[in-house]
DNA sequence: TCCCACGATTGATAATTGTCAAGCCAACAA
DNA sequence: TTGTTGGCTTGACAATTATCAATCGTGGGA
């Protein structure tokens, strides 16, 4: 068996403690696979088949309701994504789709729930993993209720300023129509509020952002480790 | 030890498959306690010392930012909560307050670790609830994003309609001016959501809630199984 | 009993956000 | 080059939601 292809989902966190066995029994089933950009891999309400890994490119995920739609996450590499569906054996709650050509792995359910009833350090990692993104979740909740769309977007553009390392420069990562679905409004307002944020420092250009005056603009956003922090 | 107190609480789904000797560990540093009414049990942001389960009575989870405050969930008997914040021993991301005379089980963070880097059966049961958790916050997200607060609001009552017993007429089970917070909207606005719900077969009378048009406000509400059930 | 406190409601108004239509602009293909 | 496409922006307007102030009504305490 090649596993080549499978060492980089070994040293994922989510992989790196199960015992050798489990860890060439869960691969055994799993294949990698290379999707263009926009396609549905997986769709809300559908039985949860396989956990996904992206391996490369990005997904994002995203519900419907009543012709509505809203961007829920983004998945990056390396990680995975429906965890909660594939252990509890329940449908989808979100769909996924590429953003761009990526190359993602498919783990089927079952083995996965096979392997998680036998080996107790795959267990354990499930739970950090999921820890994690119920924290993500429940930021997200407290960022929607608890603030503006000025607020939402200008905490966002601090959050990507220290992922694009801390820059005053920096660029958004993913197109504004759909960052402005994952900050709750529409590509019309997150344009208004792009304007609203200059008269705090904030200088934009395309997709190029400009913090002019750093301490005015985060008086403005208020950021806060309990919301912002991607960490903890 | 008096392990009777702590008779419903090994029968909780969490704590049912754990070894005898790992269930003594853990309630050997536990203790029970009763809180009166609008006692704030914990405060976000600082270390999360224990896990909570609510034995009796009911526990709002809310939090603030910027002076303003949001009811983020309703725990009630029995249940635990700060289950996430325990495992990854990292700050409460949400503050929580006794609704009411409520009776509160606290079992040290640290023996809660401890157990689980030792007793699979303990992991695989947090994994499950962590799972349900995580996709009820999910549920939740979909729900703000994707409707309005009229939406949101006849959907609550169906899903309160459906706990209740599914009779044409039951009771609200917590405070108008919580359940604002919880819909994320103004207690005012709320007033009024339950007007504009009229036209479409809602009648209320302080906390009594009658549906006398099930079919039209179901057309209205549009009820989904991946936003409202609680189950899956 | 009366009075007070507090939640719920209502009205008036403002702020925020969404919708629709049109125009702009850069990327891309013929 | 030219034309087309799709995302972004802008303006005008409408809908939604919040804010502020006042009032109502009920339940508990003096």
């Amino acid at each position: 068996m090649p596993d080549s292809p499978f060492r980089e989902i070994r040293d994922l966190a989510l992989f790196s403690q199960m015992a050798d066995e489990n860890f060439s029994a869960l691969m055994r089933g799993a294949y990698v696979q290379n999707f263009p950009a926009q396609i549905e891999l997986i769709t809300e309400g559908n039985p949860s088949d396989f956990l996904h890994v992206v391996l490369s490119g990005s997904v994002d995920l995203f519900s419907a309701w009543n012709d509505r739609e809203t961007s829920l996450a983004t998945v990056r590499p390396i990680s995975t994504f429906i965890l909660a569906a594939t252990i509890k054996d329940a449908p989808y709650l979100m769909s996924a789709r590429t953003l761009e050509k990526s190359r993602i792995a498919l783990i089927p359910s079952q083995d996965v729930r096979a392997v998680f009833d036998i080996d107790g350090n795959f267990a354990r990692a499930i739970v950090t993993e999921l820890a994690q993104c119920y924290r993500s979740v429940i930021k997200a909740q407290k960022d929607l209720k608890l603030r503006t769309s000025l607020e939402r977007l200008a905490n966002y553009l601090l959050r990507q300023q220290r992922r694009a390392g801390g820059a005053e420069s920096f660029d958004l990562d993913f197109e504004k129509r759909r960052l402005a679905s994952v900050l709750g409004m529409t590509a019309e307002n997150l344009s208004r509020a792009f304007k609203g944020l200059q008269p705090y420092g904030l200088e934009v250009d395309g997709t190029r952002i400009t913090i002019t005056n750093q301490a005015e603009f985060e008086r403005f956003a208020k950021p806060n480790p309990l919301i912002d922090d991607g960490s903890t």
